[in-house]
DNA sequence: GCTTCATGTGTACAGTCGTACATATGATGC
DNA sequence: GCATCATATGTACGACTGTACACATGAAGC
């Protein structure tokens, strides 16, 4: 007799609903981790321990599945933004809350910081990708709206883009006072 | 008798001084047009019409090509900043000229502006480039401080950050009147 | 003029990539 | 139970990559 087939170690099939949801997940892990340049569909399959197949079973290209990671990320940075705006009751809150927002949400999470920048370079190139910052950035302008005039909430969210930036390049980061300081300059 | 080796069109040595020079060039011309994703040997080769051996001649690796081209550029970019400050002789022409540094230099060229973007990602995972950038960022805060204290400075050179970096990628960008509103609300 | 060697040129190689696709399997509706 | 088909899995392919390297050539020093 001809022997079996050499055993082809298969993995068993998993019942797995929910797994594209836990792809676009793990495609922000890597991109945190290793930049976009790095996010290829091996590595994002690796990451969320499934077979290469299912990235193309579940997403049509690479750019589809930036494009959703992306999305993901900006709505829930979006949706702090609005909860810590949207509980001050009036404009000295408020500034304690954009203090609390650079200082804590955003200068507090190396990922975050990472995927901002990410996702500035990666929109330069990417049309859909550049509609996604505009849209998160039109919801952060829209929440500071609530309390500071539409002049002011541009420029104050200019002043925050730079002070998180500049803060998470350098050595040597700014501190909340350094940064309460500036924040309050700008809007005395 | 054999056929002479067919016409191979082995293209004439060129004599070249400076072509190292010329492929640092090429490189940046490649960033800002494509990105550092699609910055390859054989791009830039192609780019600066030289053959692919040319490259691994003349850098050891694409890493080193990219920290001589952006070490390059913040030298450039750093240079204006440089000028424009020290030209000015008080206080409020310094003010004008960080203006005019923002509305001209900064966002006049969407060269520059990609360069910058594209320097920030690859610095954060390339040690090598994040010395590039902090030297850039210590070099333009020394600059301000001819004319301001060093808070102010710092803070300063944020808010430009800020308003290049949204100008930059917003559809709507800022116009040289809201620039220089931001900029003397800020300075007040 | 001859030698030397820095510089210039072409090509090969092994690895990784995105994507396509053939095949397997079990949850779901009947 | 049975059929269906959305989902899951493994693999193949051509394109492109960084890098190594063999070979060519002519400027520079003697």
């Amino acid at each position: 007799m001809r022997p079996a087939r050499p055993p082809v170690p298969r993995r068993p099939r998993r019942h797995d609903p929910g797994r594209r949801d836990r792809l676009i997940d793990a495609a922000l892990t890597v991109i945190a981790e290793r930049g976009v340049a790095a996010t290829t569909h091996r590595e994002i399959a690796r990451k969320a321990d499934v077979p290469l197949g299912s990235m193309t079973y579940h997403f049509a290209s690479l750019e589809e599945v930036l494009a959703e990671a992306f999305t993901r990320h900006a709505d829930s940075v979006a949706r702090v933004f609005d909860e810590r705006l949207s509980a001050a009751p009036d404009r000295a809150a408020a500034i304690e809350a954009v203090i609390a927002l650079v200082a804590d949400d955003l200068l507090g999470s190396d990922h975050d910081l990472v995927l901002a920048v990410e996702l500035y370079v990666a929109a330069a190139r990417n049309p859909a990708l550049r509609a996604v910052t505009q849209a998160w950035m039109a919801r952060s302008r829209q929440a500071l709206e609530r309390h500071f005039d539409a002049t002011t909430a541009r420029e104050l969210d200019a002043l925050i883009e730079g002070l998180v930036l500049h803060s998470a390049l350098s050595t040597d980061p700014m501190t909340p006072e350094q940064i309460r300081h500036a924040i309050h300059r700008f809007l005395r």
